[in-house]
DNA sequence: TGCTTTTTGTCAAAATATGATAATTCAAGC
DNA sequence: GCTTGAATTATCATATTTTGACAAAAAGCA
């Protein structure tokens, strides 16, 4: 977590851990700063993630993420089985039910929304894919750790006890585990206000032929919007489009 | 252009060159034939990018993208003012039209669209956002390229000549110059069957205010649905909304 | 359990990244 | 058009780091 600048090759890539939500663009010369580097090889470094695409000049001695980036998450969205087929299927969940609809996967050890279709214009692009999320807050999260294999799932727990603990989580495996294997057997995760207070969320699991997880299906709306809902009803078709989407995975 | 493998870092970088649209899964064992380095080199740079998240694990020894770049993906499209606003006007247009509609952009040297907002369900993945399109076919590009600066026109010029003869625009400045400043003046451009031979597209640039171009927001569709279209009708359409857009960048 | 395959150490040799300094290019401003 | 200050690249000796060969250890799998 912090023996970032242990090797040239470490640092050079931790160049990119610098650019986040708050700050985007950087200067060769604020460059070096933060990475304790002489002038000349944050210039440097600049150079060659700038001639691999993965950054580029903004003006004035500026740079910010490059159209690399771009380019390799097509590549990634393309390869991507469940958005290829899932896409109609939740355009006609965003139809019928007037819900944005989300696609959530846990990668490596972090949940990233992998695509949304919106019910409406979208008021705010924080939302969208690429989102970052808790990865023990909200509907989506859950049910996907809810259908982790057990050795996963302790292994991440240890992992990621701080979180756990501040997310009011049980922290005790065996209490741990039957929390989410009750989740596991409901087959549905509904979540008021957890993530952002006002914002509930109905998610199901996506499940390979082996029952892997592949990621969770959800609906969004607000908390009132949601409160008039009747879940019973609503979780079927969640359901539905969810093995709609799987059966059609090979 | 051949220049790969001269130094440790950019070898490191050499790496995501790998991945392309035909081959995603890459085992450590080709990496390290493919960038003609050993073994152990092989995984220690697999190892490094993993933990950047610019790589990840897929199973029976190989990786694929890592979800790092989805998350930059993202903030890059946070960050970008014409997606921010831009994106409302798409969809009226789309709904008035009934064509796709997409952003482009010159970033670097190459034109990518920058989103896409669709007439109907995709069928097919591969446009949308993250899209590399050639420099020279097509609307967008050339709306784009006919309102870039002349110095970085001739610049962009010399450094694409094979590009150019090859989409038999004209290979002397002052014709290829004049080739441009016509689209330049007219404020539109309509391709048929440049870049795909089924599709057709009309493209108006996205100025900022001080006329320097930041993209080109387009209609596309079929070439047959676009040949009954009255594109005196059409362009105005195309052209309020971009000022609209652009109107609203500050 | 054994087997193969994948992955990580160890360590000396060699490549190359680094910093200090200087030279150059660049973009305005006068 | 020339000047000035900033941004960017070159030079080069030194030392850090990467590298490869080999070996050891994990990890899968039958």
């Amino acid at each position: 977590m912090s023996d970032k600048s242990d090797s040239s090759l470490a640092r050079l890539l931790g160049v990119l851990d610098l650019f986040t939500e708050q700050r985007l663009r950087w200067s060769a010369d604020d460059i070096s700063e933060a990475l304790q580097v002489s002038l000349p090889t944050g210039y440097r470094y600049v150079k060659m993630l700038t001639e691999a695409g993965l950054l580029q000049r903004a003006g004035d001695a500026q740079v910010t993420l490059g159209p690399r980036i771009i380019v390799l998450d097509h590549y990634i969205r393309q390869a991507d089985p469940v958005l290829q087929h899932g896409i109609p299927f939740m355009k006609e969940l965003v139809a019928l039910t007037g819900f944005d609809c989300v696609v959530s996967s846990l990668l490596g050890t972090q949940v990233l929304d992998t695509h949304r279709e919106y019910s409406s214009v979208p008021v705010d692009l924080s939302y969208g894919r690429g989102r970052p999320r808790p990865l023990f807050l909200g509907a989506a999260p859950k049910v996907i750790l809810a259908h982790l294999p057990t050795g996963s799932l302790h292994k991440l727990m240890d992992a990621q006890m701080p979180d756990i603990a501040a997310a009011g989580l049980p922290t005790q495996w065996p209490e741990f585990r039957r929390h989410f294997a009750r989740i596991r057997k409901a087959g549905y995760y509904v979540s008021t206000g957890e993530l952002e207070p006002s914002l509930s969320a109905v998610a199901v699991p996506l499940l390979a032929h082996d029952d892997q997880v592949l990621g969770a299906l959800s609906l969004v709306s607000s908390v009132q919007r949601m409160a008039m809902i009747d879940t019973a009803k609503l979780t079927p078709l969640l359901q539905r489009a969810a093995s709609d989407i799987c059966s059609r995975l090979g």
